[in-house]
DNA sequence: GTAACCAGTTACCTGTAGGTAATCAAGAAT
DNA sequence: ATTCTTGATTACCTACAGGTAACTGGTTAC
């Protein structure tokens, strides 16, 4: 797990803080759905996403192996290829996403009455 | 409502971003959870919270009542003295919050194995 | 009169997420 | 042979969130 410095008080909210580290940033929730739609080669889940550059996806890749949201399998054959999968633990945050969804529609209504 | 250049396809992910930018970035949590708890004074809220400045909480004040999280209301006396209070709105975030809480509580179950 | 309170604003600086582009190795295709 | 593919890594750069600190303007207390 990220170490991003929480060292507020608020513990209460650390963990939601390591969501937010989780599902936050630009591509997370874009490569991991791309994922959960069932792109499991790099060039696949990268050509999926328009402006995500190699560099990025990689990043995030390990990010997400790291925090058990994919898993990362090199198939010993040629060419190398690399295989990700999601996790069991990675769909545990549709709930989470969904709630986020209903919110934001929800908020949409209220913000422009 | 911000505009953050949400030019992306997956416009299904947009309600989701605007979630996320609501309650994401460093101090958003801690202080609408501070006017939850009943701080109403610029200052109090600023004493609430250490090491928040006041410029940051000045501009997350103005954030927050654009998004119809809180309200600012100046009373018309001396000293001027300001009262934030949440909105109802702002209280429909309270589910959303515990459903981060709650994942994050599991995935460092699951991290930390 | 000066020190401290309120509610901010302004100018400047820093750290980091993310963007751009080149490069690597190794095999396949033309 | 030289270009294309796959799966990346590296160096460099930029934009913006957030940090630091000074300052404003009005009020009250010592």
């Amino acid at each position: 797990m990220k170490k991003k410095e929480h060292k507020e008080c608020m513990s209460a909210l650390l963990p939601v803080r390591d969501t937010l580290d989780v599902i936050g940033g630009k591509w997370k929730l874009l490569i991991l759905i791309s994922i959960w739609e069932g792109n499991k080669h790099f060039r696949e889940i990268e050509r999926s996403i328009p402006k995500l550059s190699t560099k990025v996806l990689s990043k995030e890749l390990k990010d997400m192996e790291e925090n058990q949201l994919i898993t990362r399998t090199v198939l010993n054959g040629f060419p190398v290829r690399t295989e990700y999968a999601p996790t069991e633990h990675s769909k545990t945050l549709k709930k989470v996403i969904l709630e986020l969804y209903n919110w934001g529609v929800n908020h949409r209504k209220k913000i422009f009455t």
